[in-house]
DNA sequence: GGCGAAAATTAGCCTTGACTAAATTTGTCC
DNA sequence: GGACAAATTTAGTCAAGGCTAATTTTCGCC
């Protein structure tokens, strides 16, 4: 039994892609899951079916994975241990947000529901991370005020505030960083020009600025 | 290589046993660290021997281990890992003095000395945790005010200050929580002769009330 | 100084979780 | 509908770390 990491790993890893793939029963094939988690293809399998033991997910051959129910729930879990990790990294002890993914990486594997409780209440039970990502509730349930979209490659006709990055590697946010975006600026139509395309792809902007 | 949580913990309770016979550079056996940790004796052995290899303690067999300056080193700064967490579940988060032990178990496993050092000022670079055990500082030192001593079994004829318990398990603290004792409280000789022999003796005292 | 008990180590085995190499299945293209 | 490439699983190994059983060392006692 031991540490539970490695399976909480891949539990997660499923739940990130299949999220990724329009979110609900979504099957995920072993190897993309590999590729995410670093590992090779025949040791996904191998914890795949660990998992399907558990209960946690079901395995078609061939097919690739997808959650159960209670699978789901755990993961959710998860991100929201992750999520208020990094927020309170960032908030109360002055990390930049792209330093904290690691370090929360290692943190949302901390056992014990009462210190989510007290550190969510701690933060203010945040609604969302420091890449805008949003904090599942204590229940599970997730907020996703990300109803804003990816502005249209053409359409830099006025300004954009910046509510959400997709991707929250190292590299991209402190590239990021270099160009001054953060969560809630304002980008100006220019600033958007200004910004690589790589770096625009990642951001979830809304359209209209009055709406914080 | 992986986890190294094991490892970790083999070298805390080898310092932990050592601290407790004389410092310095006590001898520890197999056995002792084995109850310890929960294990056997042989993977204790084994992992002695992993250890010696890291070069983080010495192994002569049939006798026992002790850590080497390097081991010394990596110990001290686990301890300070573990006692600046107790410290934040207790003043930031509220938890009970008692409960915090388990979690800190699991937090200082951690790995990131930036994390070390920003909680540490976060803190306020507290010199004792909740339990009054002292907190090494980034280099290592450990200011032990602790020249306090446990009441002589006689001496009841003044009042203490409670300045450190000496065993930090659920049990004892819970114990001592229902009987009104903690870290900074005056207990008056009355007090202290109402308090069970086994809850006494694992207090240290100052035996002066003036100076905190 | 030797004997027996206690302690420690060695030997051999098990589980977890990763890997490579070798099958197997799927799905596409003609 | 068959063949082939790509994806996936199965088979067989390996390292970490734990355990039990057996052996070896130490040490106190006569």
């Amino acid at each position: 039994m031991a540490r539970s990491t490695n399976r909480e790993d891949h539990l997660k890893a499923l739940y990130s892609l299949g999220e990724e793939r329009g979110g609900g029963d979504a099957w995920v094939s072993t190897n993309e899951m590999a590729v995410a988690l670093g590992v090779k293809a025949p040791s996904v399998t191998n914890m795949v079916q660990v998992l399907q033991e558990l209960g946690w997910a079901e395995h078609r051959p061939y097919h690739g994975a997808r959650l159960t129910p209670l699978g789901r729930e755990l993961a959710v879990g998860l991100v929201r241990k992750h999520r208020l990790w990094e927020t309170f990294l960032v908030e109360q002890l002055g990390f930049g947000w792209e330093q904290v993914h690691d370090i929360a990486e290692q943190m949302e594997h901390i056992d014990c529901p009462e210190l989510v409780d007290r550190l969510d209440a701690f933060l203010g039970r945040p609604k969302v991370d420091p890449h805008g990502d949003p904090i599942p509730d204590a229940a599970g349930n997730i907020e996703d005020n990300r109803e804003l979209t990816v502005p249209l490659p053409e359409g830099f006709g006025h300004p954009v505030v910046v509510k959400a990055v997709l991707d929250d590697s190292h590299e991209t946010l402190s590239a990021l960083d270099a160009h001054g975006v953060s969560i809630g600026v304002s980008l100006s139509p220019e600033a958007l020009r200004a910004l690589p395309a790589t770096l625009r792809d990642v951001l979830l902007v809304s359209q209209n600025p009055s709406l914080t």
